[in-house]
RNA sequence: GGUGGGGUACCGAAGCGGUCAAACGGGGCAGACUGUAAAUCUGUUGGCAUAGCCUUCGGAGGUUCGAAUCCUCCCCCCACCA
């Protein structure tokens, strides 16, 4: 088995580590932990890498160790951030834990016998910590020199206009505090996290080297970046979630399908588990036949079946069909109804659709594909605006009762990829 | 506190009495080309309506037939000085 460590090399996903994790992952299974903020219900694409390397740390013999920040998200980490961040309630936090458990449980296995995952949330040692304890045992431990030189730290405190907070500057010592408490109660001796944690991780290793003599490790990854310079894992429709309520499958998968090509290798390293071999052999079709997409597709249908299951792969890949191979006029109601469950819908009355209809631009504002009817009329006057996938020339176009498919759903489209189901009730 | 320069549509930035719904660039949205890619090219980008009308240029007033443009007061930024 290779270790997992040239696991992530091969993969491009050593950013830095600290000195001898090799040869400490080597000697034992080791418990390895990584730390995911409860900010929002959901995790997104962001947190995929960190999530991976569980999966790697998982599947080469290693007990992974997800802690979800209940205590620390009450906080905020200045690292990335310019500005104070908007407390979260304890409320708040606590179900966005669960959240986050729930969709970890797609990567990671916490059933089995031999090195079954884990979850802790720091709560349960930072909510009832007293301060005069903290003070005495944690921030001894800490320079308050060095913490102000660090970068998260030293850009906040140039910056006249935000300033950081108390709260915010305590963070690295929560945080480092944290990886003391799972080496003490799980035996945890390895922290892994975005490249952004490194001082972060580094600290904690400090603390647990003074206050319990012991020794331990970081791994950082690197900062996922596309091609096209925006951020990764964001859409036109903004975050890409891990929450199916949040992002439906049928948008997960495509956005790994609309994926460009200088991307699609390198995130088939990181974000899925095909060994080298595929991979190169997907880069190799890229390069020859890149409107195959073959790579953009493994990507989409790996990354999803992980997340969504195969119920979900086989959803987003039937509307992927319907949407894009051109016609649905051979489908029925009843299929369209299926295949569009994951496209936004709204509902009109039969009656309103009656007799001369109702003017498509109103119908268009109303949806939402257009933000105004005058919107809406310069959609179409430029072509892009279809109706049951026809393409509509004319602005004063009238929606029927003979325009709905079996006299139950019109399928309004602006440009290539935007839909939404009118379906007709009566 | 003093002096000077600014605040214009999603962002940057022109305009400095009528021809301004406001140049230009970026971004957004569409179209063409493709491969549901990138790059490129084209169109479009306040609202409502058929020509036309309505609401916009930091805020409030005023001058004028007419103001983003001139005047007064207020608010906020930036530079230099204290």
């Amino acid at each position: 088995m290779t270790s997992l460590l040239d696991e992530f090399r091969a993969r491009d996903l050593l950013q830095d580590a600290t000195e001898g994790v090799a040869e400490h992952l080597a000697g034992a299974p080791r418990t390895i932990y990584i730390g995911f903020d409860p900010t929002a219900a959901s995790l997104h694409l962001g947190s995929l890498v960190p999530i991976m390397g569980l999966v790697h740390a998982q599947r080469a013999g290693h007990t992974p160790l997800a802690l979800v920040g209940g205590g620390t998200g009450l906080i905020g980490d200045p690292s990335g951030k310019t500005a104070e961040r908007q407390l979260l309630t304890r409320e708040m936090a606590a179900e966005n834990a669960d959240g986050i458990r729930r969709q970890l449980e797609h990567f990671l296995d916490f059933e089995v016998k031999t090195n079954p995952a884990r979850m802790r949330n720091n709560l349960d040692w930072l909510g009832s910590l007293s301060l005069v304890d903290f003070l005495r045992d944690i921030g001894k431990h800490f320079s308050v020199n060095q913490l102000m030189a660090k970068e998260s730290v030293k850009r906040r405190l140039e910056n006249e206009d935000s300033g950081i907070s108390y709260t915010e500057f305590s963070y690295a010592l929560l945080q480092s505090y944290d990886f003391l408490e799972l080496y003490r109660r799980e035996g945890c001796t390895v922290q892994m996290g975005g490249s952004d944690q490194w001082g972060n991780i580094t600290a904690g290793i400090d603390l647990v080297r003074r206050v319990e003599g012991g020794r331990a490790f970081g791994v950082v990854f690197p900062l996922v970046t596309n091609a096209s310079g925006t951020k990764f894992g964001k859409s036109e429709a903004g975050n890409v979630w891990l929450d199916p309520e949040l992002t439906s499958p049928f948008r997960f998968y495509q956005y790994w399908i609309n994926v460009q090509d200088e991307d699609a290798v390198r995130y088939l390293r990181y974000f899925t588990l095909l060994p080298a071999a595929r991979v190169t052999e997907l880069a190799e079709s890229l390069a020859a036949e890149p409107q195959r997409r073959a790579a953009q597709r493994a990507l989409a249908e790996d990354v999803t079946r992980r997340l969504h299951g195969e119920t979900g792969l086989a959803a987003a890949e039937r509307a992927t069909r319907a949407l894009f191979s051109g016609d649905i006029e051979g489908l029925a109601a009843d299929e369209i109804a299926d295949v569009f469950a994951d496209v936004p819908s709204s509902e009109v009355p039969a009656t309103g659709l009656a007799g001369e209809g109702r003017p498509l631009v109103e119908l268009l504002a109303e949806t939402g594909l257009a933000s105004s009817k005058g919107d809406a009329r310069r959609a179409i006057e430029g072509g892009g605006v279809y109706v049951n996938n026809a393409r509509v020339d004319d602005a004063a176009r009238a929606i029927t009762v003979d325009d709905a498919i079996e006299g139950r759903f019109v399928l309004l489209r602006k440009g290539k990829k935007s839909y939404h189901l009118v379906a007709v009730v009566r």
